[in-house]
DNA sequence: GTACAAGTTAGAGTCGACTAGAAGTCAAGA
DNA sequence: TCTTGACTTCTAGTCGACTCTAACTTGTAC
């Protein structure tokens, strides 16, 4: 169990970004103590690290809200709502971001190799 | 030799923001006709589809700068400036952003990763 | 019981990256 | 010559993603 502040440590966000995404529905609604404070959960900490890799892939915040969708799918299997359908949302969600990861993986190795190319043809100008 | 609204065409970008880029520096300034339009060459739309691969990848307008210096290194050795320095400087941008864009490589192939085993994990719960 | 650190909300402000509007110039065709 | 369309500059507005302020509450230490 952990206050706004260590995650915030833990995942580099400031207490402000992680209200905010709680806000705009990026992250699901935290649970609470007493008092009022968030309280999170390890698994919660994951989940907004995984968050994280996306946005530095330049996903935005609205196609990451896909993501909490999905990153709540287990406890609303748990909660036992309509499992085939719910399940199967996700499923194709995560195979359509699957093909899109991959995307992205050819033309970032496209644009690896044609900065190599550009770093050939100036180490040969420069000797 | 092509108008700016053959370039948007080409490029995806509007003629606004090629202006954009232009004034904030992302592009270098263009050559104009007799009238004062902006005319551009073959070159410079394969220099923009290439800062349109970085911004793709969540590459900065203001990183993107670097890559223009980068993109008008061989003008400036052929007009006889500082070749060794000027050029030297350039490879060590060109290294520099070659390794940003290994890391980013390994992040997204790790991301794949995490993906595909949330996937196989849905699978496993749908049957 | 009072001070203080760390949390809360609502709402305003900032910054990067466009995007659009207004007003004017230029070249080609009726 | 006049109109039309595509360009020009300058300036203002928008939108996404934070970031901060103000005013308030809660929990702990003295």
């Amino acid at each position: 169990m952990l206050t706004i502040s260590q995650v915030s440590k833990r995942t580099g966000l400031t207490p402000y970004t992680l209200r905010y995404y709680e806000k705009i529905g990026v992250l699901p609604e935290s649970n609470r103590s007493d008092g009022g404070a968030r309280i999170y959960t390890e698994e919660e900490v994951s989940f907004i690290h995984f968050l994280n890799r996306l946005k530095q892939l330049g996903m935005s915040l609205d196609e990451m809200k896909e993501y909490f969708c999905d990153g709540c799918v287990l406890e609303k299997v748990q909660q036992g709502e309509d499992i085939e359908d719910t399940l199967n949302k996700r499923i194709d969600i995560l195979i359509k971001h699957l093909a899109e990861l991959e995307t992205k993986k050819q033309e970032l190795e496209y644009t690896i190799s044609l900065t190599k190319d550009k770093l050939a043809i100036y180490h040969h100008l420069s000797k």
